[in-house]
DNA sequence: CTATTCCTTTAACAAATGATAAATAATTAT
DNA sequence: ATAATTATTTATCATTTGTTAAAGGAATAG
């Protein structure tokens, strides 16, 4: 539960007891390569924090395989489209490299709400976050070419190395052809 | 204030005694078209309620002014990159139609988050739901063409005809040049 | 270790959008 | 009402990205 401490302590400092509280409601688990954390049609009632390894959220669309965000060790990953409204989600969550996550129970976190005020603080700073990342991403989307946000993402980390060029490329907006002529017109 | 506390209500209900206490954060007041409700580089301190007008948040990337979103009758519009980090806004809020608006002192708002619990749930829950308005926006500007996003965007609210055309180029990623073409095909 | 499958690159052509310039239309200030 | 300014359209050409197809590489299962 340390490294979820650390990554909590940087939005909000809750109370032990608050913290004690939040131990209860999450569960440890490894995962491999590829497998699925969570399923298409699911409604989200999980957020999970990634201890180690790569992650994707990613849908379908007509067909195509698209992928939405990437997570990497130290940070949390959620549907938030379905964790917020209720609804179904029409995402998969999917392992890229081998990982070690906490999942917290969102319905019993979200009940812990009334009960602490300050977990209730503590994840809505965390989400209000993650709200103005999103935000930003959209200017990235929206003002640069494809040659310019690719070498955004380079430089952003470089965990990029290790992800598939096709999931990279849908991420970005672009066909995976697409991508490969950029990366060969950098060299 | 009936306006603002419909749209509250929508999300979350809040006691009489936290409207009281929101009451006194408030205050009404009207705008003229063109005019700038907030200037680039301050730090965002207030959300706004339309209760009725148009207004838009912009930037300027490269001396090219770029909206970044539309806000209408109803809704709310706050600089939020700037209000969740406590940074200066490189943004600016202009009126497009004359306006009544509401100013909620934020910073008197996260005060009153301490002592009402309701009302920082309340606002928890308003920002989450734009999260993910704006989750959703992403996957409009990266798998739609220009064509389809005007069209949805015409779908969605037809305050887009009394819009100036460069605003909605912008904030459709195009040029305005691209967009006259995208009407004209249209027709 | 080999065969199979999946991933990435390359090429040729098509389509969408950008850049620039000029003409027309609409709005605003005087 | 008129002039000045600002917004929109149209046209041409350049650039970027998409589409399709084929070949070469890398990873995986048996």
């Amino acid at each position: 539960m340390t490294d979820l401490y650390n990554f909590l302590d940087q939005h909000y400092k809750i109370a032990p007891t608050s913290k004690l509280a939040l131990d209860e409601i999450c569960i440890s688990s490894s995962l491999k390569k590829n497998e699925l954390l969570q399923n298409f049609g699911q409604t989200c009632k999980t957020i999970y924090f990634l201890k180690e390894g790569i992650a994707r959220i990613f849908y379908l669309k007509d067909g195509i395989d698209i992928t939405e965000s990437f997570s990497f060790q130290g940070n949390i990953i959620a549907r938030v489209e379905s964790l917020f409204t209720g609804k179904p989600s029409q995402k998969a969550i999917q392992i890229l490299e081998d990982a070690e996550i906490i999942a917290i129970n969102a319905t019993k976190l979200f009940k812990l709400y009334d009960t602490h005020h300050d977990i209730e603080r503590l994840f809505r700073i965390i989400f209000e976050h993650a709200y103005v990342d999103t935000v930003n991403r959209i200017e990235s989307i929206q003002f640069h070419s494809a040659d310019e946000r690719y070498k955004a993402l380079l430089d952003e980390t470089n965990y990029v190395q290790r992800i598939p060029l096709k999931h990279i490329a849908s991420y970005l907006g672009i066909t995976q052809v697409s991508l490969s002529r950029i990366r060969a017109n950098i060299k």
